[in-house]
RNA sequence: GCGAGUUUAGCUCAGUCGGUAGAGCAAUCCCCUUUUAAGGGAUGGGUCCAGAGUUCGAGUCUCUGAACUCGCACCA
């Protein structure tokens, strides 16, 4: 759609076309009339825009200064034929004043030729006029960069959403919103990286390509290495390479923050590629990783928002520690009245299951139906932060036996909105029981479903040399993003997230 | 993958019952030197998403396809 056409032969330009056409034409004259290059090297800004907003916010209405800086920035606004510009840059705006007493003689042509998107760099006094607003009384003004193309209306803006997503660029110029919440995106990275830094965490870095997915049941992307003519997988999680660095004892503490690549559907909630968290920490079980994910959102939305009461929509998430932990069987049982933890066998789970209307396959067995009943009853009524615990082993395994009920795990994953937010283990440190669980998998598989997990002996290995005890947990970054700058779409907070070609 | 919706100028959007394609902003030219969605005047700009069909005639009706949006399915 804003594929820019081939000129020949088209005796109808399109408009894009002719204003490209008209500037492109344009660029000699800068050279040849105003004797200027339309794309230098260099400017030596003073001041970004909101250094100076901020710097002589006292001054009064009216009043002139001596002080001389030199800015930069796009133009999006022109009036009186280039008297009045408003440069924008990444911090804000600075009006640009180029009255014929004042501006070098040399650039007064300049004026003329500006157009909405080019990029300028001014050398003036700064001034706020009789109306109030601060600006540049400029000296000297030069281009810095010829915009060829015009940009989208400046009232409306970019409202087209695929464009949007399609041409970030557009999205962040015309858009600050846009701009706000992938900044504070990358503000909520760095809070996590220092938070565990802070805390002795050691940020390591583990494959990407791998010769099997594991560490999660989901469908992996496929590639190949030509070299070694050989088949790969894209991660779907770093889960069993990082607990191998703490078998290593690299460190007792170690933290990734990763892409992961799931092979799946496409949804406001999940793109191909995203980013998650994981740590782990030796001799910590999932009751310090509850803890541990309370502190983190915590800490992240008080670095971040000022705040641990996030507004959400209609709602306040309140993050505020310590958040409840409930049982999954508990709150299923309050939800339908069924006590799973009753049910002894397979068969009466799904029958169980089917009753309440839940969808059930035939190869589920009494966890995967809790977990289904679970999923369809009751998570989408978790909207304030809460730590759902104890999940049934045949769903979990990579995550230890409860140490006081058989049939479940240690583990705990966090909803907020509905959402899994966080999901964490006592990490399973007995190689024989490993073994079994993912014989268990492969059995599942084998019976149809065709995410469970793969067996990985070198990981059993690594197990058998020994795993101290170890809390584990995976925080999905972009859901907690979302979360905390009131997005309702995860492609608003990925910059360029997964389309199709157009 | 399934269902519903959307697609018209660079952007934001109108387009009635099937009868010559519209506005604002942006662009070009002119006027205007204290504006801020600057203002006034004039001008240019269209593969109506693509393809097929019905019709004397299709932006409009039918079918097929594409991209996007929302929902469902899938989703440790």
């Amino acid at each position: 759609m804003t594929t820019v056409p081939h000129t020949e032969n088209s005796e109808h330009h399109s408009t894009l076309e002719t204003i490209r056409q008209q500037r492109i034409d344009q660029l000699s004259h800068w050279e040849r009339e105003v004797g200027v290059t339309p794309y230098p090297y260099r400017f030596e800004k003073t001041h970004s825009n909101i250094e100076l907003q901020t710097q002589f916010c006292d001054l009064a209405d009216g009043v002139e200064t001596e002080i001389v800086v030199r800015v930069a920035g796009r133009v999006m606004a022109i009036r009186n034929t280039g008297m009045f510009m408003d440069c924008h840059d990444p911090s804000g705006k600075i009006q640009l004043f180029s009255h014929k007493e004042s501006l070098d003689e040399a650039c007064l042509p300049l004026l003329k030729l500006f157009d909405l998107g080019d990029i300028v760099g001014a050398e003036g006094t700064v001034r706020r006029t009789p109306r109030g607003e601060l600006s540049v009384r400029v000296k000297k003004v030069e281009l810095l960069s010829k915009s060829l193309l015009p940009l989208p209306e400046k009232y409306h803006g970019l409202t087209d959403v695929e464009i949007r997503y399609r041409q970030r660029y557009l999205d962040l110029i015309m858009n600050p919103d846009t701009r706000d919440t992938l900044v504070k995106r990358s503000k909520i990275v760095s809070s996590v990286r220092d938070f565990l830094i802070a805390r002795d965490f050691l940020e390591v870095e583990t494959p990407i390509l791998q010769h099997q997915a594991g560490g999660a049941s989901a469908k992996p992307f496929h590639t190949h290495h030509n070299a070694l003519d050989m088949d790969m997988v894209l991660r779907i999680a770093p889960e069993l390479y990082l607990k191998r660095l703490v078998v290593g004892g690299l460190s007792e503490k170690v933290f990734e923050l990763n892409r992961n690549f799931r092979n799946e559907g496409i949804s406001p909630r999940h793109n191909p590629e995203f980013t998650m968290m994981e740590v782990y920490q030796a001799y910590a079980d999932y009751t310090d990783m509850m803890t541990l994910t309370e502190e983190l959102f915590a800490h992240v939305a008080q670095t971040v928002l000022g705040t641990t009461q996030v507004a959400y929509g209609d709602t306040v998430l309140d993050f505020t520690p310590p958040w409840p932990r409930r049982t999954m069987a508990e709150m299923v049982f309050e939800a339908t009245g069924v006590d799973f933890m009753a049910i002894t066998n397979d068969e009466e789970a799904r029958t169980q299951g089917a009753a309440l209307g839940v969808h059930v396959r035939d190869f589920d067995g009494w966890g995967h139906v809790l977990e289904q009943v679970f999923e369809e009853k009751v998570e989408q009524t978790l909207i304030q932060p809460i730590h759902i615990t104890d999940y049934p082993v045949e769903i979990s395994p990579l995550a230890k036996v409860h140490r006081s009920n058989p049939r479940l795990t240690e583990r705990f994953e966090t909803r907020v909105n509905g959402w899994e937010v966080a999901n964490a283990f006592s990490e399973l440190n007995n190689p024989l029981d490993q073994r079994q669980r993912f014989e268990a998998q492969i059995a599942e598989r084998d019976a149809g479903n065709d995410e469970a997990h793969h067996l990985d002996e070198d990981y059993i290995t690594a197990l058998e040399y020994g795993l101290p005890p170890t809390g584990g947990l995976g925080v999905g970054i972009d859901r907690l993003v979302m979360l905390l700058t009131n997005s309702t779409n995860i492609r608003d907070v990925i910059a360029f997230p997964t389309l199709k070609p157009r």
